[in-house]
DNA sequence: TTGAAAGCGCTAACAA
DNA sequence: TTGTTAGCGCTTTCAA
């Protein structure tokens, strides 16, 4: 009991048996059994549960290599579990953590199975939902609204003398808001009294080779486009290249922009003008929070993490 | 414990019991504790930590996600860790791990800290090191070997009638085998009684920016190379868009090879000779080959996945 | 095929 | 300041 004591740092013994306990630890090479202790008592679980889209996914994994850089500060270990944009995936993810009597659970996106709901209901840990801002949480949220990220881009668009823009997206396998962000980005468009002249969303992978051919398409139907809002930056890569290939200035021929700040937005010859999503303030404050409401601290229910537009040298 | 039983599919009860045990479990809600089931029996562990240089980098986000894919379905949970290429990081952090008495322990690469070797001698847990291929591994080993990687490389350039290359890296934050590839890639040249005529290693990040001005420096000190390897995709990516800049022709006038297989790669105007790394294939094989020795199956120590040379239009 | 007893290593509560 | 007791929910072992 004494060495629990001291190991974890509650009071209640003297200096000289500290300094016994912790250099029988040491001689012993003992490592506490936090198995043993998370069973124990309720309070002592410090696994947390992180669920993403996917690793792979550029935006996520820095949101989750922040979210994993602040636990770990704080003390607590992240188990992960990803869901490929299936809501399916996600709830039996879930449950699985849940019989680890997890502390707690970060979650991203605003949208969860019903099951999930129930599951999450019944746990009564404290709940992150990140990346998309949810103004009507489960618990906490922690984001920012894809379409105010869109209305943004819009507006600027219009600033710069665009008046005949067009989309460009894909649906297949990512599902980053896309949709959302052309909706905003064509209310934008609407208040300043013109039009989208042409929204395209391709049936595939979001990236630079769909950006490629699917400028192409767009500009072959409408050739007089002096914008293209493309759903991301890899699109918009690919798009500027099929661009420089076919000798069409950007920005003066047509403009371009993309979204997500994506590193390799910095590598053309022109620096792509781009919204940069805070992926890793999106992760710091989410595992904070998460850690507020588990010592009881106050902590706000909804944390608007706002994208930032970059201008640069494509629109 | 009859409940016990059937839910964890040992033996031992009639199939009215059963039934009679699942609708019980069904109308309770019941989730049992994963983690009075692994305290209570040293067998029951079905958490494994993995250990990663970044989260974010694209290389290792791609095997944690085949990794963890891959425990999922064999019904083991994935605790994540990463160490940013610090020994002592990893070591911290595996520390932190063994005290959840994991069933088993994936690490990047082959070098470990002193400290960490105890740690791992002491808990007598599956361990499986991945990436570099370590022939005289802990337990098991997966990967590919760097300096093959080159060599390969090196010979095809030579066959593709290249005789002055030159050698581009840089080194800072990151460490994926640069050095090695580049040894590699020498001897190759050597072999065929050729030279690398420079090797410049900037004291910089890889990636499109450094390639972009290492190319330029490169080629102003030896205006005369006919091929450079890069360190990686990104790097060659930023060297040929130097190259496209200044009209200098590739491969016509100089060859480029890069390394990674990177997404990009494929897609750019001239397609990137690279090596493709086996990612997937390395995170899927490092998962079940732990499990493998959890089931006392028997397992491969050394498992070499070897990297793949893509030839493109630029060597 | 089912059940009873003991114990895993810790912590909460209480006693000294 | 230190120690004792009981119990967390499982699994292992042994008995019925």
């Amino acid at each position: 009991m004494t060495v629990s004591r001291v190991l974890r740092g509650t009071d209640g013994f003297s200096e000289e048996t500290r300094e016994r306990v912790l250099a029988e630890v040491n001689r012993l090479g003992y490592l506490p059994n936090r198995l043993a202790a998370a069973f124990g008592s309720k309070e002592a679980s410090t696994l947390v549960g992180v669920c993403v889209p996917s690793f792979s996914d550029p935006y996520f994994s820095k949101v989750l290599e922040s979210v994993d850089r602040t636990f770990l500060r704080l003390g607590y270990q992240t188990l992960i579990g990803s869901h490929n944009w299936q809501h399916d995936d996600e709830e039996t993810w879930l449950r699985s953590l849940l019989s680890w009597r997890p502390a707690g659970v970060l979650l991203s996106t605003k949208h969860h199975s019903q099951g999930t709901l129930e599951y999450l209901r019944d746990a009564t840990i404290p709940i992150v939902e990140f990346w998309d801002l949810n103004t009507s949480p489960l618990d906490l949220s922690v984001g920012f609204n894809q379409s105010d990220s869109g209305f943004e881009m819009g507006r600027y668009a219009i600033s710069r003398g665009r008046r005949k823009p067009g989309i460009l997206g894909a649906v297949r396998d990512r599902k980053t808001g896309g949709p959302e962000r052309f909706t905003g980005f064509s209310q934008a468009i609407e208040e300043a009294g013109q039009t989208v002249l042409t929204k395209e969303i391709l049936n595939d992978t979001p990236g630079f080779y769909s950006g490629y051919y699917g400028t192409e398409t767009l500009l072959n139907r409408l050739p007089d486009l002096d914008m293209i809002y493309f759903q991301d930056d890899t699109m918009a890569l690919g798009g500027m290249a099929w661009l420089q290939r076919k000798g069409i200035r950007v920005p003066d021929d047509i403009a371009v922009a993309g979204w997500g700040g994506h590193e390799a937005a910095s590598i053309m010859s022109r620096q792509l003008t781009t919204t940069s999503v805070p992926t890793e303030q999106i992760g710091k404050l989410s595992a904070e929070l998460l850690v507020r409401r588990l010592r009881d601290e106050p902590a706000d229910d909804v944390n608007a993490v706002p994208t930032r537009l970059i201008p640069g040298e494509t629109l």
